[in-house]
DNA sequence: TGTACATCAGTGAACGCGCGTTCACTGATGTAC
DNA sequence: TGTACATCAGTGAACGCGCGTTCACTGATGTAC
């Protein structure tokens, strides 16, 4: 009945699930021993060697999966004919969104990328640097007047501001509309501020250069 | 000879320091053992437990010690007599060298800022609210159109891009001037993106209304 | 369709190891008189 | 200053435990003919 290879990949999930399993209860990743693993998903501890060599592999297999759902989200999470505020609020909602429906996933590489492998350390980084690459790129048509290498400085603050929220936003309660709204708000506001500034350095340095007319008599 | 006092808080001392060298070694702060640092400080396991109940105290102990070089730090890294851009660039180098000058038990704090215990984190999160509440107060100053909530949502901006650099800054070597100065330099342009968006609010949202004269459709 | 053989996911016993923690101890430092 | 006692930082043996990893195995699934 069961086709071998189907039974093969129902462990390997199963392995996967317990761990990020073991992860969302609070457990710090670097802690999770392999055997606890294989007993959660119902296997003996050496039978978790048919599917990954070590620990580590089991994270960059899910770093993988995270990969592939940056990239289906980030295609059309922006919209340069619609108004910068439209794009703040959809692209804050399809960050939210993702991260409470994955927390457990995202739990995990919220602790590997600062207390990783330098395997998984590196991983990450090269997922969150496309990450990077995107924003830039939206921004070229939502911010015109941004020379390349500002249009990456801006795109690396709003990717930190991302990163950096996320830690609150997996304390938040998943139920609570109020606590969820209100996080919403409030890192929607934080990406309306670099977004003014970022406009104001497009039109700062753009080539048709307007003068700057509110008084500002320092940065740049 | 040695008094007693002295000579356990040399021990305790030794404990700290052999704990964050295994830490500026590269490994996960979660995954060193209470006997490893007792080896390393050159005391018997049992020894350890007269100076801390376990290692999450040790951690905590060094947290403490990063509040004591904060408020200090605080203290005077802000000059709303300077210009803003002044102020960016001595805020920027004073947060560069303490990391570097104070790697490990940076590498520790940012670690446990995810991946820590709930006591861990509770005592990081209260040091870095203190830090957030002392940029909100320099920004009184520095950005007077600014309302308070306003100025909450620039602070933890900040905040916010100082720690995600964090990490990126750990790895920059120490000895490269040109990598140091090159990380500096793009820290202080993210920076200065924010405090462009903050003064374009400040403008905005002043009781002294001046109408936004560069266009922007967008935001707020 | 039936048979004989190959594959290989999962098993279960066994290993040596380092772990955190306990306990009664030692002997130098500190204190009272 | 000298003596007798208290304190307590550091010791060393011992404990039971869960760890990662090895190995030869089993038996269901897959394949060749």
């Amino acid at each position: 009945m069961a086709n071998r290879a189907e039974q093969k990949a129902r462990t390997r999930n199963a392995l996967i699930d317990s761990w990020l399993g073991i992860i969302g209860s609070g457990v710090n990743f670097a802690s999770i021993s392999l055997r606890e693993v294989a007993k959660a998903a119902g296997v003996v501890p050496t039978s978790f060697y048919r599917h990954f060599d070590d620990m580590d592999e089991l994270g960059l297999a899910v770093v993988d999966e995270l990969g592939l759902d940056l990239r289906r989200l980030t295609r059309g999470s922006f919209d340069a004919s619609q108004s910068m505020d439209a794009n703040i609020r959809r692209g804050v909602g399809v960050y939210q969104r993702y991260v409470v429906d994955n927390a457990e996933s995202v739990e995990f590489v919220n602790q590997a990328r600062t207390g990783g492998t330098p395997a998984l350390r590196g991983a990450i980084d090269s997922e969150l640097s496309y990450f990077s690459t995107r924003i830039a790129g939206a921004l070229r048509a939502l911010v015109p007047g941004l020379k390349p290498s500002e249009r990456d400085t801006v795109a690396q603050l709003i990717l930190a501001v991302l990163l950096e929220n996320t830690t609150a936003l997996l304390a938040v309660p998943t139920k609570s509309r109020a606590l969820q709204g209100e996080f919403r708000q409030e890192l929607e506001d934080k990406m309306r501020v670099i977004m003014l500034g970022a406009e104001q350095l497009g039109t700062v340095s753009s080539p048709t250069r307007k003068p700057r007319q509110t008084p500002q008599p320092s940065a740049l």
